[in-house]
DNA sequence: TATAATTAACTCGTATACAAGATAATTGTA
DNA sequence: TACAATTATCTTGTATACGAGTTAATTATA
């Protein structure tokens, strides 16, 4: 590979990158990040779930859901019980701020999803297949 | 969208972080991240080049400039000069260890790629021509 | 049952990234 | 030339992300 700009790496990189900055443009008016809306997105799929369950979801290292959720709990969107049954889990709920922010949250990332998929025209299934194959364990070690 | 995995920025966001982790990996024996990696092949290109002309070729801020050169001069595989003509420039150069690493590193980087391009089959060109829009201005505000 | 193995969550240290802003130097202009 | 605008770099603070390791609780096994 001659160019840094032909490593597979590189590209998917910025290309995340550019994604993310618009994420967070998106997002910025609510007080929410791109990860934070992700780990609500799922609470308000399936509500509670545990830590290791988000993390395993999204595919979040546990050190990474801690710092995450401490936020989203200091930001009154979400809050951690104690599970009865294994004291070792907190199960995860949300707030009533929370819930209230689904429907204008899931308006901004529907915008963004529509803006990727206008830039790549025809090829984005094409794309999207790729994205998963390489997200999803592909390259395991 | 319904689930957080078929929102595009989820998607791109996870492949990359697959990607990248794969990327340490292989980096990692000769004590160099993907971003440091990523400042040397344009160093091995053309040398030398001052901060700002890195970081618009690389499309990274200033601030972190900053700390990926801190961290590469600390290694001994960069070295900052002062530019003779302008005085707020900083000229970045390899050191004889910074030029001994592109080997054994490109190696390294091209099987990474040769990796993703298995996963991604027949259908890596469409990727990758989609993925150069996404990260080159396509999604600018 | 006593103990080993596993699990959930957390802490600490390091490395990107970005926002915002500071400083020093250079360039453009009236 | 004096001053405004721009430029290059750096600083600080915040938010992921990962590696490594800790603690407490649960489960599996001898």
């Amino acid at each position: 590979m001659d160019r840094v700009e032909d490593c597979i790496s590189f590209l998917i990189g910025k290309a995340a990158q550019q994604i993310a900055r618009r994420s967070r443009e998106k997002l910025a008016s609510h007080g929410v990040t791109p990860t934070q809306y992700a780990v609500m997105k799922v609470l308000w799929e399936n509500e509670p779930q545990s830590g290791s369950e988000m993390g395993s979801r999204l595919q979040m290292d546990s050190a990474t859901i801690t710092g995450v959720i401490d936020r989203l709990e200091a930001a009154d969107l979400v809050e951690r019980r104690p599970d009865p049954s294994d004291r070792r889990i907190h199960r995860l709920f949300l707030t009533r701020r929370g819930r209230s922010l689904q429907k204008p949250l899931d308006r901004a990332m529907d915008e963004l999803n529509a803006e990727a998929r206008e830039v790549l025209g025809k090829q984005a299934s094409a794309v999207l297949k790729g994205l998963r194959q390489l997200g999803g364990g592909a390259l395991t070690t």
